[in-house]
DNA sequence: GTCAAACTGTTTGGCCGTCAAACAATTTCA
DNA sequence: TGAAATTGTTTGACGGCCAAACAGTTTGAC
């Protein structure tokens, strides 16, 4: 299963280019700054389609995954998100102040809310789809799709389904 | 050049996986969210390589930079980081405190600032190499030698060199 | 039943990274 | 020569994030 190591050897940092460029040095070789570019690329990218909408890349996610999964705690949310449940509040207080999302009182349980989509947020993913596939198209325009379905795999490899959890 | 528009339609969200995870719903099969989740878990385990020696990633990078371009001014060095220049103040200013870059005067143009790495600066470098290299051959862990300069190849495409530039 | 332990959402306080705007010193150029 | 541009810097502000503590609630061992 695991592939034979790889001889990684870090380049020696090699004399300044001097055609206006910036030489990457040891950088350059390193899969962890390729994909650190990749994603600051995408990532302003991103920003950008969804500023007109005014939503931030972190409440879009959250507005998503509390659309695939009704009825999610607060926990589960922020962990799935990757932050701090104690950072959903602020997250979820906006959101619900537009009535984006709901907290929902359950009775099996009171301590936890039942998040789920308020009736602007049901509005405002049908919405937000157009951009969100113009995004998609744009970061993948040198890509062929059988090589977009190539990259997707590799990234997977990188982070494993099961990866932050254990 | 340029791929055909590959067919790109964003899932509709499926009803809740129960089965303790949670369902990623219309995120899944994004390219974006793809290049997060692995750039998050790249992050994760680079800073814990870098934390024992005290750098952050920002400074690491800097410092690599520096010593690939000697003589580089610090708006350079922000446009290479993808930083204000008014941020490399404080990022230069740490480094400096700790003998790792000088700035010097450069008798051209008494505005700019030569950056150059300092004595514990290049000492260090020497230093973090091998974590450097045993984090990236933890990130690569589940991919062939081929495989991975196939995902560097295509991230490449998805931020070209001259991309922030234009 | 009781009661300590665990869990949930929340508040507070603090840290870090980032930008925007303004500034003085310096260089460039019309 | 003088206006415009550039460089490093300071200041102020914003957002995102975490750690710690909290009250309300549930769970589970006794």
């Amino acid at each position: 299963m695991c592939a034979a190591q790889p001889r990684l050897k870090i380049e020696p940092a090699k004399a300044t280019k001097r055609d206006g460029r910036i030489a990457e040095g040891r950088l350059s070789g390193l899969l962890g700054y390729a994909l650190r570019r990749a994603q600051m690329r995408v990532f302003q990218d991103f920003a950008a389609s969804m500023a007109e909408l005014g939503l931030t890349p972190g409440q879009l996610g959250a507005l998503l995954l509390i659309e695939a999964n009704r009825g999610l705690s607060q926990t589960q949310l922020g962990a799935a998100l990757g932050i701090d449940r104690s950072s959903v509040v602020p997250l979820l207080d906006k959101l619900q102040a537009l009535d984006l999302v709901r907290r929902t009182a359950r009775a099996s349980d009171r301590r936890t809310h039942a998040l789920e989509l308020g009736d602007a947020g049901a509005a405002l993913i049908r919405r937000v789809l157009p951009a969100l596939e113009a995004h998609e198209r744009r970061i993948a325009a040198n890509l062929s799709p059988s090589e977009r379905r190539l990259l997707m795999a590799l990234l997977e490899r990188i982070a494993p389904a099961d990866g932050g959890t254990q």
